[in-house]
RNA sequence: GGGCAUUUAGCUCAGCUGGGAGAGCAUCCGCUUGACGUGCGGAAGGUCACAGGUUCGAGCCCUGUAGUGCCCACCA
């Protein structure tokens, strides 16, 4: 046999296992030999090709390997798919940005050219996320790499819009859209992120026609004031209605406005009186279309004034416009007064550039039928389960108040809308494969990059082809994993797209994670520079300690915070595992061979730990099954430090270097099950170092993959064996406590005295001696004073009587006492007895009794 | 404005159908006990945010208040 090195390296645990487990295809789902098992399908949510892996992908990765690990083991084929994303909008700025450094424009190099690069981009960055994904230990089927704009991909997306399309619930329409003039883009709703900006009221003067006087209107925005086509009030407001018809003068370009009344406008907000501007503001174009009004755009697709307004303005900045305008509208005097206020100020999610409402012609999904379809799906029996449960009120509200989700984007890296229009017919046709010809003439538009994510459970799967052998075995996806930041990009629009095509929902539970933040729980960000490179923490304690710090020790749903301390906390606990293992193995014989365990060979101590093993393993599957990772490892790793190392195994010390050659040889068999237990649980968390360890076991397989998830062993325990195991651990922890009390160093010799029967005293001996460094321990056959009772036996501590040790026995008195009193307070409640559950009732009096026992000794 | 979450030891957090308050780190004391000092044994430290209520019994359930974080909507 090997001999296992002193010290747990991680490098050397991790050095080749991915490689190993890849050419023996562990992870690949399908399998010939597993076509028998039950399927289990995930896939990850596509990181985009952008760059690197953070913090939060190896979290979001790492729980949904240690699904994909444990359901392998428990008897599943599990698909565990990986795939990138194109990221439109984000890939194009960073392309874009490249060739900058290099001098490039894109509109020189034109659309293919341009098209050319991004590709070269997506190769370089997806291998570069592939040997990451690698690093991160994950058991996903390489194999079956899918990618947002592969092949099959494009054929789904071709075909998903053409069917929507159709169907009428894909349009074109001119509407107010949230422009980007950075990016030059059209965003969708949920792409623009709102912050409290500082800003200013601007009040002007807009003068009646005839000079006589004039109405007070405010504005945070006065360079859209060119585009305004009517000054608006409420028509139950008695200090503006009288007004209506007349005309009042835009201050800006003299312009006569007519002043209409719209229930919209809210009386008590700023001056009751409101300019209306139809195409930059999406209230004002409702507004306007009641009251049919013209849409004047005056912005530039980068946001400087277009030649619409005052020759002046025209080319300037939409910021520069404003100053201009006030400084012009307050030299003629119309100018009241400026305040300074705070208010929501939408941004581009991608930019950050104020976005701008802007009347555009772009490509929407009606969305009502969709989203209608979805919450109807989640009231029936068929609904996708969230976890933790929240979340599906989330879910389902967004649902619920969602607009028409605006897809068209001008890039040029994605997916093109597949609409074409005849140049010489103006006819305008769908189809899925491009038309022939040269009249026809392809949008020029892409699709958003979410379009092509949210078909990803049934297109990653092999959609469109029917019969794609993946997609029969595998969907619906059993569950999806991904933080709630994405919820509404993602999840949603999987589950309607999902729908829609497949008739039921694309996942079957949707388990949703917080984000990752630092050790004050702030988010990790450039500026601050607190955020954490996961492959420095690689290098450093390995994947096998940041997989364990990340999926442990938080609660699901809420966000996690990083700390070098957690990772510090599993670095040690790995090297725990390691030495308990370097140990029971290196007491193995050679000839050692595991066999089944009888129950009836068990010693009391062999009976404890056993049951003690079995329960860790109910408590954790269940925590498995319910994605409470980071409870089940709690169970694991308090079993690991506290009940089998610290006490077990310290224990088995006294038979092992005994000379009983067949109680031996039982106990290196409980040693090894247990510890092989503790490999294949600890597997899913820490792969490598469990995977290292186990090909140092005898009579080991090719692959800790090839072991089952352990179950317990079936045996009825003797209650009264394992009640004499727990009393020995109780009676060994008071002596040390006395020990600490009295200023004994823990290995002082002691004398003690021992009342119960002489078989259980053979059997507790040599552990008194051990653990608690008896000298003596004499039978005595009358209850004494100084005894402490356990359930099983009584220790008395022999001492000369000091002021101390009276003191410490009033404490304990004391202790009895108002236990006692708790006790009898409960015991003589007739409602506690008549409705507790009677266990604890049973219990309850049990403890009463002991404790009146014990107090007796001492008052006698 | 609406909603969600959160408040437990100095710090970061557990506490899973209500039944004697826990872990890791930090602090203090003691141990080179034949796997591990990356360890072992022990100690100290908490009106479980606050106020009511339900219950035989509340950290846990209900109502309210306050602090913190986040999401959605949005009034020019």
């Amino acid at each position: 046999m090997k001999e296992m090195s002193k010290a747990y390296s991680h490098k050397e645990c991790e050095q080749g296992k991915e490689e190993f487990w890849e050419k023996n295809h562990y992870f690949e789902a399908m399998r010939e030999e597993n076509l028998s098992k039950p399927p289990f399908s995930m896939i990850v949510p596509p990181p985009n090709v952008t760059g690197i892996l953070h913090i939060g992908h190896a979290t979001n990765t790492t729980i949904l390997d240690i699904i994909a690990r444990y359901k392998k083991l428990s008897g599943y084929d599990v698909l565990f798919l990986p795939d990138m994303d194109h990221a439109g909008i984000a890939t194009q700025a960073k392309v874009e940005a490249k060739l900058r450094e290099e001098g490039k424009n894109k509109y020189e190099m034109g659309r293919e050219k341009f098209l050319e690069e991004a590709w070269k981009w997506k190769e370089e960055h997806g291998d570069y996320i592939s040997r990451q994904w690698r690093a991160l230990g994950l058991s996903m089927d390489y194999s079956k790499e899918r990618f947002t704009l592969d092949e099959g991909m494009c054929k789904a997306v071709n075909k998903v819009f053409k069917k929507l399309y159709d169907e009428g619930l894909i349009y074109r329409g001119e509407r107010i859209i949230n422009w980007d003039p950075v990016l030059k883009t059209a965003l969708s709703d949920i792409e623009v992120v709102y912050s409290q900006d500082n800003g200013h009221f601007y009040y002007f003067k807009y003068w009646f026609e005839d000079h006589s006087s004039y109405l007070e209107v405010a504005t945070t925005r006065p360079e859209t004031m060119f585009g305004d086509q009517a000054v608006v009030f409420n028509p139950d407001d008695e200090r503006f209605n009288k007004y209506e018809g007349k005309k009042v003068i835009n201050p800006a370009n003299g312009e006569l406005l007519p002043l209409i009344a719209d229930r919209y406008v809210d009386m008590e907000f700023g001056t009751g009186v409101m300019k209306c501007t139809p195409a930059h503001d999406p209230n004002d174009f409702q507004i306007a279309k009641r009251h049919g009004l013209k849409f004047v755009k005056t912005m530039n697709d980068d946001a400087t004034m277009n030649d619409l307004v005052p020759e002046e303005y025209r080319g300037l900045d939409r910021y520069e416009c404003r100053k201009k305008v006030v400084k012009a509208i307050e030299a003629n005097g119309d100018l009241i007064k400026i305040e300074d206020i705070v208010h929501n100020v939408g941004h581009s999610d991608r930019s950050k550039a104020v976005v701008e409402p802007m009347l555009s012609k772009q490509w929407f999904v009606k969305m009502k039928p969709l989203s209608t379809a979805v919450m109807e799906m989640q009231k029936s029996e068929n609904r996708t389960e969230f976890f933790p449960q929240r979340f599906a009120d989330i879910f389902y509200q967004w649902l619920d108040n969602t607009d028409d989700w605006c897809i068209s984007r001008q890039l040029w890296w994605g997916h093109r809308i597949p609409v074409y229009t005849n140049s010489k017919t103006g006819q305008v046709v769908c189809s899925e494969t491009p038309m022939e010809g040269e009249d026809w003439v392809q949008d020029n538009d892409v699709l958003d990059t979410w379009f092509s994510s949210a078909l990803a459970p049934f297109g990653f799967l092999g959609w469109p082809d029917e019969n794609s052998p993946l997609l029969k075995r595998y969907y619906p996806l059993d569950v999806m994993v991904t933080a709630y930041d994405i919820i509404f990009f993602w999840v949603e629009r999987m589950a309607f797209q999902g729908l829609h095509f497949s008739k039921v929902m694309p996942f079957k539970k949707v388990y949703i994670h917080g984000l990752v933040r630092d050790a004050q729980g702030r988010k990790m960000s450039k500026s601050l520079g607190n955020g954490i490179d996961p492959f420095d923490v690689i290098e450093k304690y390995g994947t096998d300690s940041l997989r364990y710090a990340l999926a442990t020790g938080g609660t699901p749903g809420l966000d996690i915070n990083f700390s070098f301390n957690k990772v510090d906390m599993a670095h040690n606990f790995l090297n725990k595992v390691w030495n308990a293992s370097r140990y029971i193995l290196s007491t193995l014989p050679t000839s050692f061979t595991p066999r089944e365990i009888q129950k009836e060979e068990l010693s009391y101590l062999d009976q404890w730990i056993l049951s003690e093993a079995d329960s860790l393993i109910n408590s954790v599957k269940t925590n498995m099954e319910k994605y409470e990772l980071g409870q089940a490892a709690d169970y694991v790793y308090s079993f690991v430090y506290d009940e089998f190392c610290s006490e077990y195994l310290e224990y088995t010390k006294v038979t092992l270097q005994g000379d009983d050659e067949t109680k031996k040889e039982t106990t290196l068999q409980v040693l090894y099950s247990i510890l092989k237990k503790i490999l294949v649980v600890l597997f899913p968390f820490a792969p490598f170092i469990t995977e290292e360890i186990y090909s140092y076991l005898p009579n080991h397989k090719l692959s800790i993959y090839e072991e089952e998830y352990p179950s317990v062993t079936g045996f009825e325990y003797d209650k009264e064996e394992v009640q004499l195991a727990l009393s020995l651990r109780q009676a060994i922890k008071n002596i040390r406590n006395h020990k600490a009390n009295t200023g004994l160093a823990p290995n002082a010799p002691i004398d003690l005295q021992f009342y119960g029967s002489q078989e259980k005293l053979d059997v507790v001996l040599p552990y008194l001696t051990r653990f608690s460094f008896a000298r003596s321990v004499t039978k005595i056959e009358k209850e004494n004073d100084d005894l402490i009772y356990f359930p099983s036996f009584g220790i008395a501590i022999v001492e000369e009587e000091t002021e101390e040790s009276k003191a410490r026995r009033e404490k304990r008195i004391e202790f009895l006492r108002n236990e006692i009193a708790r006790s009898e307070k409960m015991l003589s409640n007739p409602n506690f007895l008549a409705k507790a559950n009677p266990a604890k009732v049973e219990a309850e009096k049990q403890k009463y009794e002991s404790y009146k026992a014990e107090l007796a000794k001492y008052l006698k």
